[in-house]
DNA sequence: ATTCAACTCATTCTTTCGGGTGATTTTCGC
DNA sequence: GCGAAAATCACCCGAAAGAATGAGTTGAAT
């Protein structure tokens, strides 16, 4: 209970929902009551309305949030004022993939598993992966000193 | 991308095909002359809810753009020239005792609570305590954010 | 001498981390 | 299309960390 859904049992039950709330509006919509207040069309269709909404919001943020980091990456740094270059240099020394350097910002800001898990649209689990790849490529045991390694090779 | 669907989009389809199945069961078993009189309904809606995804996914990427552009500019900020003493004025003022700053600073270093007790030779009980009373000070709730918040109070 | 703050340590309990393994899926270049 | 790298997710298990208490010890200052 304390694990998430899974991807496959939110679609499943998202299915579901998506049936039922099409079935609500449509009963709602055309005038075949049968177990429908008939006078309540327009708070139906307001909360069809925000539900879809909600949902578009949702998957815009899931497909787009990925990208945010990647384009991090891929920006040159405009500061060379005291960090001349230690980016990209160091990322591709060490080996670090685009979605690790993502996790290891979100570590930087002190959050746990889970927050960095709910930041990048991703489980848990995933989060623990890319950590402990993370922890191998930086030659660290903890995360503290992960967060200390990451920051003075000016990953963060 | 014009190729085969992936796992993803194929269970969002069929989350899709599944509540539309439930819809036109459930429309046929209550009413079947409905189908016959106005299909058009359904397409209709079909139709308002494509496009209220549609709107959805678009205010997510407009939510979402502007924080590239947030994070490029926070990323690229590396550690400038630090104060020379910040120390004493904000330890006294959060009541930061001496023994508690020597917890931090090792702290802030990477060590585990175990490192820290070998350090300071004292028991890990004594540096849990030590800890659990600076995340209050600090006003933290992990050690990844105490050393975060302790960095850039000047303590270490 | 008594008050008080800091320091110390313990116990119990819950949550979080991390290691290890295996697997599928997605992406991308060739 | 194929293969490799990257990304995602699950499961188990032990270790570490943290929350919540209670309590004993020092060393001043009043």
């Amino acid at each position: 209970m304390t694990q998430k859904l899974t991807k496959i049992q939110f679609l499943l039950l998202y299915g579901l929902a998506l049936g039922s709330l099409l079935l609500l509006s449509l009963m709602a919509w055309s005038n075949y009551r049968f177990m429908v207040i008939d006078h309540a069309t327009e708070l139906y269709l307001l909360l069809i309305a925000g539900v879809f909404v909600s949902v578009g919001i949702w998957v815009g943020l899931r497909w787009s949030a990925p990208t945010i980091i990647e384009k991090m990456v891929l920006v040159p740094m405009p500061t060379s004022a005291v960090s001349p270059e230690p980016n990209q240099q160091v990322l591709e020394h060490l080996g670090i993939s685009p979605r690790e350097l993502a996790v290891l910002v979100q570590l930087s800001k002190g959050l746990s598993n889970d927050e960095i898990a709910g930041q990048l649209f991703v489980s848990t689990n995933t989060v623990k992966t890319h950590l402990a790849n993370l922890y191998t490529k930086l030659d660290v045991k903890r995360r503290t000193q992960g967060v200390e390694k990451a920051r003075v090779l000016g990953l963060v």
